[in-house]
DNA sequence: TGAAAAACCCGACAAAAGTCGGGGTGTGAA
DNA sequence: TTCACACCCCGACTTTTGTCGGGTTTTTCA
């Protein structure tokens, strides 16, 4: 796990890298260091200038911000093949979030220098990171709009719509009603409360280990109720 | 106002066109295309796929996602000097707001294919962009955190204390209630509770012209309460 | 210059979100 | 195997936010 040819591979499986000459490939894996971060340990924190690009090989985390009363607002959750800090290691600005491990996690950290070589040489890459930063973006747009536009209960049923492309969503182990709450911008009591209620009237059925979507059209009217 | 050497003036004193060669800085000017656009106009919509960058010569937008009841949440305030729609024209995605200005407003329009070639001669000029969304980023994170972990209250007077140097702010012809509300993600009524109950704690004072701090330290207390 | 439209004000009410106190259950470590 | 803890449930309550109906003042523009 520690062997920089593993980095190696999955480096030239990325779509923002493809086209690299191997010694260019090579340079980077080999400036990458590896660690590995327990369940709840944080990857770095808000207001942290931290200048390398992360990889994050297995595991899961999410990047949040807290209030002081200690609530939590998680802006996105990340899943294995995912690189972030792009912030940090090109534009040099503090990390505007908290970033913490899900689950145990394993992570490439590969330092700014070495990537600021491949973009002046490579300026493909660039227009990658552009890309992915885009979509960065716009989801960070639609969150805003949603959390001031629509109700708890229209994100929640979106959500789902969302990330069910059947109609069975498995849960994984931190899908649980705190982290979705705090994803959802509110508590865990009010999405209980949600939950109930569109349990009730038939539109989902929840328990341990997944979440099934019986009236899809019934969630999309709900979803859409207060915006959009 | 027509004439692209005036554009041409402007764009050298862009920070993200340092270093230019003019050849590059002609070909970029004559390819751009001048509008005006009057009060209230829209720029461009919400899920448009546009291909031009923009710069705000003179003017100032608003970026907005609507909700069908017709209320709106402004993501940012544009003004006379910025650019825009760095996501449309390199990352290619539709555009995740749409733009209207707020007064009348002249605006370049840069094409994608001209933009690119200066991405891949100067892989520089795709750093700063790369900053720049990254400056995006960081305040549209804020704006999703702030709207769900502050109230109305601590958001509008984070606002005030952000936006004045000294503790006067002119307003501006649109920095009406009804601008303020749908940037702080809420409703025009509201915000005017708000500033009614600032008022008469003796924290601010507000009329047509301007809006004045009279309490700074207390500001930052209501500011807090909630968050940060 | 005189409507019409927009902005603003405000009390009363309604709805949504958040809090609290009390429960229960299941898992996992001592 | 029992105790602690995390997760979840739920009714009652409070706070915050949004809505409504009425009003006044200011701005705009025909």
């Amino acid at each position: 796990m520690t062997d920089p040819s593993l980095l190696l591979k999955r480096l030239q499986d990325f779509d923002f890298l493809r086209g690299l000459d191997i010694e260019t490939f090579t340079a980077l894996a080999n400036s990458a260091v590896w660690k590995v971060f327990p369940p709840n340990a944080v990857i770095f924190w808000e207001g942290d200038t931290e200048s390398n690009l992360y990889y994050l090989q297995y595991g899961s985390l999410k990047a949040l911000r807290t209030a002081p009363d200690g609530r939590e607002q998680v802006l996105r959750f990340l899943d294995a093949g995912e690189i972030f800090n792009e912030i940090g290691v090109l534009a040099k600005r503090p990390n505007p979030v908290t970033a913490v491990a899900l689950e145990e996690s394993g992570i490439w950290l590969i330092p700014r220098h070495a990537l600021e070589e491949v973009v002046m040489k490579y300026p493909q890459t660039a227009l990658h990171i552009i890309g992915n930063m885009a979509d960065k973006i716009i989801s960070l747009v639609t969150l805003a709009a949603d959390l001031s536009l629509k109700t708890v209960e229209a994100r929640f049923a979106k959500l789902l719509l969302d990330s069910a492309e059947s109609d069975v969503i498995e849960r994984r182990r931190w899908t649980n009603q705190t982290e979705l709450a705090a994803h959802l911008g509110t508590v865990p009591d009010v999405l209980s409360r949600v939950i109930r209620e569109l349990t009730k009237a038939g539109l989902i059925e929840m328990d341990k280990q997944q979440i099934r979507i019986l009236n899809r059209a019934g969630l999309a009217e709900r979803a859409m109720i207060q915006g959009d």
